[in-house]
DNA sequence: TCTAGCTTGATGACATGTCAACCAAACTGC
DNA sequence: GCAGTTTGGTTGACATGTCATCAAGCTAGA
């Protein structure tokens, strides 16, 4: 490591481009779901990946699994949510130490209410403004990051690819 | 808005590429930073911004823009930075309401310690995956995208283009 | 069956970020 | 000069996220 490649001018736009936009649409769309909906980011996404499901309900660690959180920050999260009423803890039939996040009809009234303007604004700021082509290729390389990541447990074995 | 026009397949693939990416890549090079250079991201990008600077120093508002963060948030930052001996703040000799941040050598160090290793996280994670014509989408995408966000100074106008 | 060890989830202490209130210096126009 | 406003920055209260720890419940091997 005594010469690093740093990134070319290439790289660079990439790579700044990606932490600019990153943020500036992050802000933007958080601003926007809380004005019009009420709603942070995180609780639209509790509240979405739920409302994906068929039961309308998860067990709390696999709702962490797909959201990428740890257990204590959606359990802290489910918490206030609860508190707000979108939301209901529930004890797991199957598993004794389980509880079991479910939608209550204000909150899948929450979603669905959010859920076109989120869209709508998603479209605004990134999506439609992608050609057909870019639009394939975050597609294609977003997958293969998040592959890439996943893929290795965890640490940082030397790459034998 | 009564038929909001959903994300097809293509563009939901990329919209939640992207987001689960983000998070992903963003954990991993955190956690790398932190174990390797004992910086958290915000830690290095207020000393990587500073140290691209000719002076080492800037004006807190301005480094708070180039950052895009609150200037609020930013005098928490360095306090908390100024603590453990990274940069200074010092009064404004043009603008008595001002402080500039500077550089310390422990900081100036610290940087220059951390930036091969991390430069080498985010091509190991990212850069080095992405094929040439990803990487120049990704550039020319993410600053169409940034040009679209701060185009707009604030509220969404309906788009008159 | 008993138990050691793992898993699940909750919790409290702490770090970080946000928001609004505030202060002081610096413009502005009279 | 100097009221009124704007700007730059700080501060404290609060919201959120992280980490370590704990209790309870599973699970598997002797």
């Amino acid at each position: 490591m005594d010469e690093p490649r740093w990134l070319d001018e290439q790289e660079d736009r990439a790579w700044r481009g990606y932490r600019r936009m990153r943020r500036l649409l992050d802000l933007e769309l958080a601003r926007e779901l809380m004005q019009d909906a009420g709603l942070s980011e995180p609780d639209y996404d509790v509240l979405s990946d739920l409302s994906e499901t068929p039961e309308q309900r998860l067990r709390l660690s696999e709702l962490a699994d797909r959201m990428l959180w740890s257990r204590s920050r959606l359990s802290h999260h489910i918490s206030r949510m609860q508190q707000r009423g979108l939301v209901t803890r529930e004890e797991c039939a199957t598993d004794g130490r389980g509880s079991v996040v479910t939608l209550t009809p204000a909150g899948r009234q929450a979603v669905e209410a959010a859920a076109p303007g989120h869209v709508a604004a998603v479209r605004r700021h990134l999506i439609d403004l992608l050609t057909p082509a870019e639009l394939a290729a975050l597609g294609t390389l977003s997958h293969r990051v998040v592959d890439h990541l996943t893929g290795r447990p965890t640490g940082r074995p030397e790459a034998k690819d």
